[in-house]
DNA sequence: CACGCGCTCAATGTATACACGAATGATCGC
DNA sequence: GCGATCATTCGTGTATACATTGAGCGCGTG
């Protein structure tokens, strides 16, 4: 695999799960002795990962974006107004295979929300799924970019409510209605299900979110924040 | 200015005017001399466009990306999406002063259509000022970021209906209402007044679009596709 | 004559050296 | 003692040399 390529795929994954918390500061030199390449394909990944939003160049070195509460309900603005979109793209497509596929999946998730890490890890994966369903059901290329990447960001507010199972048991029978009512080509239905699954898991996470980041003091990196 | 900016700009123009047409072969060595720097640059630059959807590296360099129809289709699809939700979130601001400027300007545009090509970009400023007061008042830093995206793709197709005065006529009294909606404050007839204005504009511009790029034999670039 | 193997070349991928600019700290003047 | 200015240094911006890969093509063989 390009160096590169590899370079933004550690990077990316390390600031989702966290490890790289908000403003830690991402410098090309110690990136590139760190990752074992050159300083070239760290640049490439550190600009790649500016145009996604995670981190923004400043005069200091690029450093990892922080998320305020501010954020969080701008980006689930912007999801409701995408995600209800493509789901009522997906119910007037009528592709059923993999739809049918994930409602099986999910009416596992209450078993897999109380198997600890795993089937947490598993519970994800099937909405991913779903969204990743959606997407291409949805057949709109700039469509599936935006949704890609909001759902970028979402997975960094998603280790919020990763340990609230009361919420994923919810989350995962909104999920089914979303997804009966595309089986059932009923796109107002998916729509406002969407809506209904957005709002409610904005009001979790903002319930859940920390009051903001503390003022970062300079070098300070106690992963305290949100992301 | 950074020698990897004015390449970025130099050629996302060169590609929005269509003097770079879709499938056009952008080498990074050809374009390294042509635009005077080395390739470092030029390669960050063909980086962003990429990311845009301007360009797409194949394996013989990387080629301007066509617009087919079904792309037209789907480009307005997410437009609806996401203008019509942005529109309903400025009228929901109140932020008035802005959109009583543009008020004034618009009211000037069918002069403007029958000044020629100089009014003509004289208006085409005027909707660009709309759609940034909008983004502003949204105050929605995900939104404003998917807008500019689609707004870039809009500005490729914009050559269709540029020569169109009966077209831009309606539109820009689609326009006027759109403000009016925001300035009363009308969530929901901004919304739908965007939704409107963005039906008849695709519908004017599948009429005036070639009936799909004629498939495109390699090395020809004769600049009468789409883009 | 058709198929497949391997060569070759051209384009991108990567590494590194050098240039430039901004932020910082020390020193000098007031 | 305080402030301004200049040197220093760290970090990114750019250029270029070298590595690698993959596509096209010719040759050999079945």
């Amino acid at each position: 695999m390009r160096a590169g390529e590899r370079a933004y795929e550690t990077l990316r994954s390390e600031i989702l799960d966290g490890v790289l918390g908000a403003g830690t500061v991402l410098q090309e030199v110690d990136q590139s002795v760190r990752l074992g390449v050159s300083r070239t394909p760290v640049r490439e990944a550190l600009r790649r990962l500016a145009a996604d939003g995670l981190v923004e160049p400043t005069a200091r070195g690029t450093i990892v974006t922080a998320i305020s509460r501010a954020d969080i309900v701008a980006l689930y603005e912007l999801r409701e107004a995408l995600e209800a979109r493509a789901a009522g793209l997906a119910a007037r497509r009528r592709a059923d295979a993999p739809f049918l596929a994930i409602r099986d999946r999910l009416h596992d998730a209450p078993r897999l929300l109380a198997e600890g890490e795993a089937g947490l890890t598993r519970y994800f994966e099937i909405v991913d799924d779903l969204d990743r369903a959606i997407d291409e059901a949805a057949a709109n290329p700039f469509l599936g970019s935006a949704l890609r990447s909001v759902q970028l960001h979402s997975a960094r507010i998603r280790r919020l409510s990763r340990h609230n199972p009361d919420r994923l048991r919810a989350a995962a029978g909104e999920h089914e209605l979303i997804v009966d009512a595309i089986l059932a080509g009923d796109a107002e239905l998916a729509s406002h299900a969407t809506h209904v699954h957005l709002h409610r898991s904005l009001t979790n996470a903002l319930a859940t979110a920390p009051d903001d980041e503390a003022a970062a003091s300079p070098g300070t990196d106690d992963g305290s924040r949100v992301a």
